[in-house]
DNA sequence: TGCAGTGTTGCTTC
DNA sequence: CGAAGCAACACTGC
């Protein structure tokens, strides 16, 4: 479940071990389908891209990890920035692999990369390995991602604010400098939709997926269909101190490991250890003094769950 | 066994 | 223009 505090806790492990590393190689799994569809056109998976990206990559240094929403970006000499998104089920990996060639038996894959020793990257989640770089200290980063929504691309670092990729990005949550009037403003853009959904919208805040924003309506005591222009006052400074804390929790237990998301050693988060509500249907809501149950409702596509209770509606 | 459900996003359609 | 639906892919669990 890559949101922010999942994209942080690679990008923190990362910058540990990174900067100062060469890029070596990079391998890419070339057992793809749908080349020619429009979103994989500046992504590894343009075949044409990698080769030149890869050609850019090699050789150069890392300088720094860092993040920008729910995207990871590892700063290279040269001039160059790889960016990738996790998107729903994608991780990475470091440590030591080794390249298992089998011969071209019955159509199956040719290469696989497995771990040099046994530990946490062995773990089930993290066998679906589609791009690896391996780097001048002998150990290797890899792109693990079950589903293959992924992104990695290679943009330039001085425009990387204005790239496609960043530029219709919101303001980051955490930032000290965004104040609740900020968090107003933004919320504003959409004085009359679902707060759920804008909470989720990229454009309006960076980081919030579908367990954080479900999680800080609970604590919030807001119903996820309610409209900002509708929510009373101290409900969205509620809102606006949950939001902060919730993030920070996930963070501090670094991730949420409910399904794929492992940290750069292969290990599990442990915020699912502490929800109030994110895939708790038909349980009794944990809120003090409260005696509702938790349901499940789509809402803009998006499993939702909340407190038939204690999270009023306000509007609709 | 089969199918509903899954963290994200961006394109298409209305 | 905005909202909604769906597609990208593959696995897990009921």
């Amino acid at each position: 479940m890559p949101e922010l505090p999942e994209v942080t806790t690679t990008v923190n492990g990362l910058q540990k071990v990174l900067p100062g590393l060469c890029f070596v190689d990079i391998w890419q799994d070339i057992s793809k389908k749908n080349q020619t569809i429009k979103q994989f056109k500046y992504t590894f998976k343009d075949e044409k891209f990698f080769n030149k990206a890869r050609k850019e990559i090699i050789g150069k240094k890392v300088i720094n990890v860092q993040r920008r929403a729910k995207n990871i970006l590892i700063n290279i000499s040269g001039g160059y920035t790889i960016l990738i998104h996790l998107k729903m089920t994608g991780h990475l990996l470091f440590g030591k692999y080794k390249k298992i060639v089998s011969s071209k038996q019955k159509g199956k894959r040719e290469i696989r990369w497995v771990p040099e020793n046994d530990g946490p990257l062995n773990d089930p989640s993290n066998r679906f390995i589609h791009v690896v770089f391996s780097l001048s200290n002998g150990k290797y980063l890899a792109f693990c991602d079950s589903r293959k929504f992924g992104k990695i691309t290679l943009i330039d670092t001085k425009n990387i604010a204005e790239s496609i990729h960043l530029s219709k990005i919101g303001p980051e949550p955490l930032d000290k400098k965004f104040t609740l009037k900020n968090f107003k403003e933004q919320l504003f853009i959409k004085p009359n939709g679902k707060i759920k959904t804008i909470l989720m919208d990229q454009s309006i805040i960076a980081g919030i997926g579908n367990i954080y924003s479900d999680e800080m309506l609970w604590s919030s005591s807001i119903n996820p269909e309610s409209t900002p222009l509708k929510i009373p006052k101290d409900r969205l400074v509620k809102l606006y101190q949950e939001m902060k804390k919730v993030l920070s929790m996930g963070i501090n237990f670094g991730g949420d490991s409910m399904s794929d998301y492992r940290n750069i050693d292969g290990l599990r988060g442990n915020f699912q250890h502490h929800h109030n509500v994110y895939q708790k249907k038909g349980e009794a809501c944990g809120k003090k003094g409260c005696f509702g149950v938790i349901i499940r409702k789509v809402i803009n596509g998006r499993s939702s769950h909340f407190c038939n209770s204690h999270q009023k509606l306000y509007g609709r």
